[in-house]
DNA sequence: AGTGAAAACTTTACGAC
DNA sequence: GTCGTAAAGTTTTCACT
């Protein structure tokens, strides 16, 4: 889908507030409040904006400990089976098939160290899995909600829209 | 602070979708309207929830490629001196420090592997840096908003409320 | 894309538990 | 102290230009 300047404007306004009135983000953008509505609706329907969330200080829910897991894997895993079988874990806040000696990297949130223990323990149980190689996390330096800033051309880089 | 049952499943409310309207959410957890939005309202001052956000899929707006970057520093780097380092990139998405050999683990996204290669390039050349260790993403897995789920008491941990 | 009016939602005030 | 109801103020939504 093509994005134009002011799809993206909408877009980064949104990611800094979602509560944001079609008024406000038409002031900033230049737009008027239906004019926005119509864009956001289109943004939803075309899958560029999959919603709105709330964003909660993990560690106000009890989730104050978060570890990193490479996962190594039997010769003809599929990432399929990788996604199946993390997906039934909570405390798997994210997965992704990487390049390299492991087969992929699980992002963890439990509540505490022996949490994370358990976890991995039983992780490491599931039959795919050959072995796990695990560290915590000492302190979060850098979160950001994905999306946030465009991609910069001064980066040599093909930007659509 | 401390959440009850209600605060909870409101917020499980809004981090599913945090444009539903208050009566909506007070259907959902047996409460009228204005005790919903006087409990949003606490929970954002007091920093459970820290603020809504529109979810963008990253590809939408140019980001395709993502990897993870495990850096080596010189002895005495401070963990300051890392976030401060790698905050000034918009490509660096989550940093963390680690334990294990590396220091700190980096989440990049970029628009194409030239583009992660580039920036890996210049974060590599920061003076505290001894060296780099990446992955390069090949499919993404699991993408769950942070405190989706809560913590389970079945886990035998501390649950805070 | 903008305008304006109706419907829906948010916000505040007040009384009850 | 927290809830629900209700009135006032905004915002969303939609037909029309």
């Amino acid at each position: 889908m093509e994005l134009d300047r002011l799809d993206r404007d909408i877009i980064a306004a949104l990611v800094e507030d979602a509560r944001q009135t079609y008024a406000e983000i038409g002031q900033e953008v230049g737009l008027s409040a239906s004019a926005v509505k119509r864009r956001v609706d289109r943004l939803r329907e075309s899958g560029a904006i999959t919603g709105f969330s709330a964003m909660v200080a993990p560690a106000a829910l009890g989730w104050t400990t978060e570890a990193y897991v490479e996962l190594f894997c039997q010769g003809k895993t599929k990432p399929s089976d990788i996604a199946l079988a993390v997906a039934r874990y909570p405390e798997v806040v994210g997965a992704a098939t990487i390049t390299g000696e492991a087969d992929a990297l699980l992002h963890i949130r439990a509540t505490d160290v022996r949490h994370v223990e358990r976890v991995i323990e039983r992780i490491a149980a599931e039959p795919f899995v050959v072995r796990t190689k695990s560290a915590i996390v000492l302190s979060r330096l850098v979160d950001s909600p994905p999306g946030t800033t465009l991609p910069d051309a001064r980066n040599g880089s093909h930007v659509p829209g």
